[in-house]
DNA sequence: ACATATTTTTAGATTTGTCTAAATTTTTAT
DNA sequence: ATAAAAATTTAGACAAATCTAAAAATATGT
């Protein structure tokens, strides 16, 4: 059994966050990510993307091809897995233990996610006793980089009537997060489709014994998970 | 009542560096620090320090006088404290919720002072129970930066035979605080000074029912509080 | 007091990460 | 197929934070 990494390379704060964004761009599946892409993600330009690009190759964290785009090497989804696993752990950190709501939390978890310290992120783990989902119902990944994907359907998708328990949300913009606050829909609620408007698609829901109406857009950003 | 700041001046990590280290080098008390000085503590060289005082200067965080010397402005000295109210609040974070000894707390909370939200620290803070001192028993400033500098004395200084009680340490070397883990010698114990070595300044203390003998090099780093 | 040593600053260079503007390549539309 | 549009890269510049080497100011010793 030879090591599997003997050098943890340094990587700054930008360069992490450039990881960060290709891998969410969908560029772990050996699927190339345009530089334009990745710079409207990031609110950046495209010439500073092909900057980093060349950076990242020498590296060996990117396959960079000039013209055709970027996608992570297995190094660099390594690397891609263990900063989401810290922003995650940090997310439920802040919430269960700190009070924060789930809107207040990415900012925050922004600049926690690059903290360097493999004891600290695995001590906030056994502290949060190794959650598997964050607040918004994405799966952390664990110590060694295996992802959890739970299936899961667009509420807006479920047949009617039918329900399911509410595990995620689409939209983590804070209005988003603040709306299901205001109207108390959270993970873990059994929600039961009754009707949808054939007019504007919006759907009548019932969570427990309360009725509301909720638009189509509300509807294809919140996830479900069905009996199957 | 006017707001006391109404803009919240952002500063990049080095900077915030750059004024702890003037803080703790005394340059709180209009009393000025050399370049040179600065230079050594920061690792850095005096030409870099010129350049940060002129910057700093810049920004109304220090007073800097040409070839004098650099002390901080009522600004600075408030900044100072809140950086050093975010790292000891970590420190206490560390050790008392995730288990870290005293010597392995402060390279990440060097980290994880710089993480930008009031409410993080805040919350941190309330989850502790309002902590006044850090692992090592220095005072922890609060959000209004007051500052409990409590009095205390070196073992060393100590009357023979006499007894204090153990509330910090001087040297807060890995080195010094794992030879002291190793002893069982720890905040809050009381130290009985029985006898001094004429020859070599070493004493004879009791901890509990324990005797063991210390050299001056730990006296001299060890502070005692005395009943008074 | 004055020469020498020390400290501090200045000037110019380097690295990282970014930008703009121009050049190049790829894609799209007719 | 080829001209126009869009995307991408290159070249050159800039700010932040650092460095080295040289110049300037201050301190020290006899």
């Amino acid at each position: 059994m030879a090591a599997r990494q003997l050098t943890i390379i340094f990587l700054t704060r930008a360069e992490e966050n450039y990881i960060k964004t290709i891998f969410h761009l969908g560029g772990n599946k050996s699927q190339l990510i345009s530089t334009n892409a990745i710079a409207e993600q990031m609110e950046t330009k495209p010439s500073s993307v092909t900057d980093m690009a060349k950076k990242l190759a020498e590296k060996k964290l990117v396959n960079y091809i000039r013209y055709q785009g970027i996608s992570l090497t297995g190094a660099g989804i390594k690397t891609a897995l263990s900063i989401i696993r810290k922003h995650r752990l940090w997310e439920v950190f802040l919430v269960k233990k700190l009070d924060f709501t789930w809107d207040e939390v990415h900012e925050v978890a922004e600049q926690l996610e690059h903290i360097k310290s493999e004891k600290l992120i695995d001590r906030i783990d056994a502290l949060l006793d190794y959650p598997k989902y964050d607040p918004h119902g994405d799966p952390i990944p664990t110590k060694n980089g295996e992802f959890l994907v739970r299936d899961k359907q667009l509420l807006s998708e479920l047949a009617i009537p039918s329900s399911g328990v509410c595990v995620g949300v689409k939209d983590t913009s804070a209005a988003f997060l603040k709306f299901l606050d205001k109207n108390q829909i959270a993970l873990g609620h059994e929600i039961t489709v009754m009707e949808k408007e054939v007019f504007d698609d919006s759907l009548k829901i019932k969570i427990g014994e309360r009725v509301l109406q909720i638009s189509n857009q509300i509807a294809t950003n919140l996830y479900v998970k069905t009996e199957s």
